[in-house]
DNA sequence: TTGACATACCTCGACCATCGTGGTATAATG
DNA sequence: CATTATACCACGATGGTCGAGGTATGTCAA
């Protein structure tokens, strides 16, 4: 299913930071996993992801490091920051407050 | 607690109908409505909402007209019209979609 | 060795949704 | 008569995402 992008917007970064938590991840390889774990519902398109990663390491959630891939290629790795660590529990809580809403919401409203 | 607004993008046009399936409702009422059933949540700002309103409109999801107050004041009701019923059913389902792939992505990743 | 393709990173201009501010007008309150 | 709440609206600014484009390397087949 299609989902509308404006949908995704505030949600990114939450996505990202959650990703990371799982261990340190280059930039292609998080638009894959994203994909692959939302059941293609996140294609996150690189001109969208690698501003995020950019902003996320300018305000100090995340680090990034240069690592050589196996066949030679140098790939860049992001890692989760203390300040990224809880950063990611901020936007966790808040995205549970706000998706509990909009149920509560469209539950009142639509006798859903 | 306060959401980031961006969180909130893409899900106003769900919330907005949703709130007309209640029965028609004026633009005011619609912003006092949102924050008392979100526990305060969403506080949509006039200049958010009346576009949103504006446009629905024009898209033939919404029909206004003008009614006469208790007080002798005119208020611009909405009413939902049957493409808006469908635009509901298809932006509830949208949700359900993105916030499942959310709530995967955030249990797979962070082991919550 | 040449071309095609996947991988991998990045930038930039455009678009769109929301916000904040400000404006207008009426009814109720003191 | 001034203030506050109600009620509508427009406009410029902001910020997140997209699409298109650029660069470079490794792999594979012809």
């Amino acid at each position: 299913m299609k989902i509308d992008k404006s949908l995704l917007s505030g949600s990114t970064s939450l996505l990202v930071l959650s990703l990371l938590r799982g261990g340190d991840k280059y930039g292609y390889e998080m638009i894959a996993l994203l994909e692959a774990t939302s059941n293609e519902v996140f294609q996150l398109k690189e001109g969208t992801l690698y501003p995020i990663l950019h902003s996320l390491e300018k305000k100090g959630f995340v680090e990034a490091y240069s690592k050589e891939a196996p066949g030679g290629r140098t790939r860049r790795y992001y890692r989760l920051t203390d300040r990224g660590v809880r950063q990611l529990a901020e936007e966790r809580q808040q995205w549970e407050v706000f998706s509990g809403a909009v149920e509560t919401v469209l539950r009142v409203t639509a006798g859903g």
